[in-house]
DNA sequence: AGGCTTTCTCGCAGAACTTCCGGAATCCCC
DNA sequence: GGGGATTCCGGAAGTTCTGCGAGAAAGCCT
C-alpha cells in the first residue's frame, strides 16, 4: 500500500555521511519512493518546509547543529513522521528522541529490510488521510472509498449489483469487458452465457440512471457479440 | 479508542511469562496506566474485544497459538496500536510483524524506559488522530472527550451501545460502514452477519432519538445490502 | 424496580430473478 | 441485390425473495 498512487511517497533524507545517504537513496528509490536529500540540519529543515515530504529519515549526528534541535524545529510546524537513524545506542538518547517527537528510532548498523518495514508502518499511520481513490469521467464521479456516485454534482442512488457492475466497468475503463468477465466479477459464481440477460437488464438500469439519452450512450458502449466497454471520454 | 483523561490509558499485556507480566504490570501501573492481562493468545484476543484497550503489548512467544496469528486476528477488526515484544531478533521476524500490523517491535532484553517512550509514541498517534474531540454536524454535536451528545443545544441521553454506534458512524462520516465493520467495532470480534438484527435495532433507537422524521433520516442513511453511512451534510 | 440489552415475530418495500416481446443488425440463400 | 431467417440487444411486464424497520417480550445488570 503506497501513499501516492502514481509514484511512491516522498521521503526526505537528512544525513551528512555521503555513503549512507547514497545507500538509502538507491534502496528507497528501488522501492519506488520519491527521494529528497539534505546533508545538514538547516538545509534539512528548509527542505522539509518546501517539499512537504510524507516521511523524514533523520540522522542525529549532523555537523552544523544537534539532531535533536532539527527534530524540535520541524515539530514546531509539522507532524510529518520522522524516523531517527543514529549510532547512539544509549537508552537516554532513544527516550529523548522519541519524546522529542520522533516516531521511531533505529540504531546503526541497521538492516535495510527492517528500516523499510518501519517506514511502511510510519506511512501506514498517515495513509488513511492521503489515499483517495476517486474515478472521474467528465460529469461522472465514482468515489470507491465512500461508495458514492455523483452525476453533475448530484448523488445517484445505485443498488448493490448496479454499483458493482459500474465499478468493474469503470475501473477497466477503455477496454472491453466480455459478458463472461462481467458475470464472474459481479455475480461471482460460475454463471454461463445463458445468464447474460442479467447483464442487459442491469446495463439498462445503469444507462437509465446515468445517460441522458439511453439510446446514445456517453458512458457504457455495447460491443455486439462480445460485451461492454466503459468510455473514458465522449 | 479514546484515551481516558482521568486515569491513564488502558493497556492490555499479552504474555505467557509471569515474571515479565509482573514487571510490565507494576512499572506501567506506576506510570498510571490501567493494566489488563492475558497469558495466552485466545484469551488475549477475547480480552482485546471486551476491554477495548488503547494499546496492546504482545509477546510473540505464546503457548497456545502463534503471536503472528494473534496479531492478524486482532487486526481483522481493530486498529489499536500493538507493540510486539519478543526475543526473536531475526530481521525477517521483525519485518513480518511490522508488515503484519504491529506498530513497533522491541526485542528482549529491553530497557523499560525505551519501552515506555515507545508506548508514549504509539499513544500519541491515536491522540493526534482524534485531534478534534468535538464533532459537529449541523445541529448535532458529539463530544468524544466528555461522551456527550447534543441536538439543537439540548442534551440527548444515549445508552452505551447507542453511543458507541453513533461514535463509530460519526468518526467515519461520509463513508459507508459495512454491517460487519460496525458489529466488530461496537460489539467486539465475536459477532457475525447473523447478528445484524442488533444493528437494525440500535440504528432504529438512534434515529428515534436524533431524527425529527425517522422515515426521512438527516444523519444516518441506510445503504441497502451494505450497511450504514453517516451523512456529512444535509 | 428500572433501564439496558438481547431475542423473536411480523409486515413491507425494494431488489433480484424470470419470462415475454419488439426492434435492429447480420447472415444466408435465392 | 433483395427478402427472409437468425441472432442479439433492450425494454416491460410479473413473480419471488431478501433485507430493513417496528413492536413486544424475555434475560440481565445495577
Amino acid at each position: 500500500m503506497t501513499i501516492h498512487s502514481g509514484g511512491g511517497a516522498r521521503i526526505l533524507i537528512i544525513d551528512d555521511e555521503p555513503q549512507i545517504r547514497k545507500l538509502l537513496k538507491v534502496t528507497l528509490q528501488a522501492h519506488r519512493f520519491d527521494i529528497h536529500e539534505a546533508e545538514a540540519g538547516e538545509a534539512g529543515i528548509y527542505q522539509a518546509s518546501i517539499v512537504h515530504p510524507d516521511l523524514i529519515v533523520l540522522d542525529l549526528g549532523l555537523p552544523d547543529m544537534s539532531g535533536m534541535d532539527v527534530l524540535r524545529r520541524i515539530r514546531e510546524w509539522s507532524s510529518v513522521p520522522i524516523i531517527v537513524l543514529t549510532a547512539k545506542e544509549r537508552e537516554e538518547d532513544k527516550i529523548a528522541a522519541l519524546d522529542g517527537g520522533a516516531d521511531d528510532y533505529v540504531t546503526k548498523p541497521f538492516g535495510m529490510g527492517e528500516l523499510l518495514a518501519r517506514i511502511r508502518v510510519a506511512l501506514r499511520h498517515v495513509a488513511s488521510s492521503v489515499q483517495e481513490p476517486v474515478l472521474r469521467f467528465g460529469p461522472l464521479v465514482i468515489d470507491l472509498a465512500q461508495r458514492l456516485v455523483e452525476l453533475d454534482g448530484s448523488r445517484v442512488k445505485l443498488t448493490p449489483t448496479e454499483y458493482d457492475l459500474l465499478k468493474t466497468l469503470a475501473t477497466n475503463a477503455g477496454k472491453v469487458m466480455t459478458q463472461r468477465q462481467l458475470l464472474q466479477q459481479v455475480w461471482g459464481g460460475h454463471h454461463y452465457e445463458s445468464d447474460s440477460h442479467y447483464l442487459r437488464i442491469y446495463i439498462g438500469h445503469l444507462r437509465k440512471k446515468l445517460e441522458e439519452d439511453p439510446t446514445r450512450p456517453r458512458f457504457i458502449e455495447t460491443e455486439p457479440g462480445i460485451g461492454y466497454r466503459f468510455l473514458s471520454q465522449d
